[in-house]
DNA sequence: ACGAGAACCTGTTTGC
DNA sequence: TGCAAACAGGTTCTCG
C-alpha cells in the first residue's frame, strides 16, 4: 500500500496530534511483525516526549527525547489510526498489533493484516541506521535532479521500471507511482538505464516530483487498505492515469493508444506503448 | 558483486 | 456454488 505520498499523508496528519506529547503507555498484541518487536520496545518509548515527527522514504519517524527514534513501517497493508479523545474500554480489532497512549489524550493504533510492516527504535544518529545506510536520495529534495539521476542509471542495463523500484537509486517510489511517473514522462518502462539520456532524466525528475506532490496534495492513494489517520481514504486513486487501467484508452491528448499491463521484475506495470517510447 | 526470484503473511478477486 | 489459484501498495534474503 503505502508509498512515499501515503506515508507523508500520515506524517502530516499525525504531527499535529502528537507533537510535544509524552507517550504514557503502549501495548503490543503481536510481536511477530516483519521483524520481531524488540523485547525492550515498551521500556524504550514510555515516558518519552515526541520532539518531532518525520519521514524518510516510506518510513515514519518519531523523534523522541533522549535521542531515541521510533521507526514505523507500514509494509503493504499497514494503517495507523488516531483518535484524539482517547479510548476507554479499548478492545483490539483484528490485526491491531500495537497501541500507544499520549498524555494529551491521543490514542494511536497500529494495524497491519499482512504483517509486512514493523516498528523498531534506534538510538543516536539516523545516518547510522542500517536500513538507511544505502538508501537513495529523497525524490522531493532539491538534490534530486537530472544529473544526479543520470549518474545513477546511465550505465545500467536494467529496465527503468526495475531501477525505480530500487530504493538505493531513488527512495520512496513504489509500484503505483513508478507507472504513473513513467507515463507522465512518456518514457517506456522497458527502456534500459543505458538508453536513457540526460534529457530523458530531466523529464523523469520533473514527472516524479510532480506525481508525488500531487498525490500528497490529494491525501495519497487508497486502492484497498490505505487510510489517513482518521480513517478517511486518500483521493489520488481518482487521479491515476495508468495504474490499474489495463484495456482503457490512454488519456494523453491526441494519443490513440490503449493502456497495457506487463509484468516487469515480477510486478504489474501499466503503460501506453503508443506514447511511451 | 550483482541481479532475478523467492520468501514473508493475510485477504480478496478471478477462474475453472 | 465452491474451491483453488492468482494477486495485492514492500523489503530482505538466497541463489546463480
Amino acid at each position: 500500500m503505502p508509498e512515499l505520498p501515503e506515508i507523508e499523508t500520515v506524517k502530516l496528519g499525525i504531527e499535529s496530534t502528537v507533537l510535544g506529547s509524552v507517550i504514557t503507555s503502549t501495548k503490543i498484541f503481536r510481536r511477530d511483525l516483519r521483524f520481531p518487536v524488540d523485547k525492550n520496545f515498551e521500556k524504550l518509548i514510555i515516558n518519552k516526549r515526541v520532539l518531532s515527527v518525520g519521514r524518510r522514504s516510506k518510513y515514519l519517524l518519531f523523534f523522541l527525547n533522549k535521542k531515541t527514534i521510533l521507526v514505523m513501517h507500514l509494509g503493504m497493508s499497514g494503517k495507523i489510526n488516531v483518535s484524539i479523545n482517547g479510548v476507554s474500554e479499548y478492545e483490539p480489532s483484528k490485526h491491531d498489533h500495537i497501541t500507544m497512549s499520549f498524555d494529551n489524550g491521543v490514542f494511536l493504533i497500529y494495524n497491519d493484516p499482512r504483517r509486512f510492516g514493523f516498528v523498531e527504535t534506534i538510538k543516536g544518529d539516523l545516518a547510522d541506521y542500517k536500513r538507511f545506510k544505502y538508501m537513495g536520495i529523497e525524490p522531493l529534495s532539491k538534490k534530486f535532479d537530472a544529473l544526479h539521476l543520470w549518474s545513477k542509471i546511465k550505465n545500467s542495463s536494467r529496465v527503468l521500471k526495475n531501477i525505480f523500484l530500487d530504493q538505493k537509486v531513488v527512495a520512496g517510489l513504489g509500484n503505483i507511482y513508478v507507472s504513473e511517473a513513467l507515463w507522465d514522462s512518456q518514457i517506456n518502462p522497458k527502456r534500459t538505464g543505458k538508453k536513457t539520456s540526460l534529457a530523458d532524466c530531466k523529464k523523469l525528475v520533473v514527472s516524479i516530483k510532480k506525481v508525488l506532490e500531487k498525490a500528497i496534495k490529494y491525501g495519497g492513494t487508497t486502492l484497498k487498505d490505505f487510510r489517513q489517520i482518521g480513517g478517511e481514504v486518500g483521493y489520488f486513486q481518482n487521479k491515476l492515469q495508468v495504474y490499474g487501467k489495463e484495456g482503457e484508452a490512454c488519456c494523453r491528448r491526441k494519443c490513440k493508444g490503449t493502456i497495457e499491463k506487463a509484468v516487469i521484475s515480477g510486478r504489474s506495470t501499466f503503460y501506453c506503448a503508443t506514447c511511451q517510447k
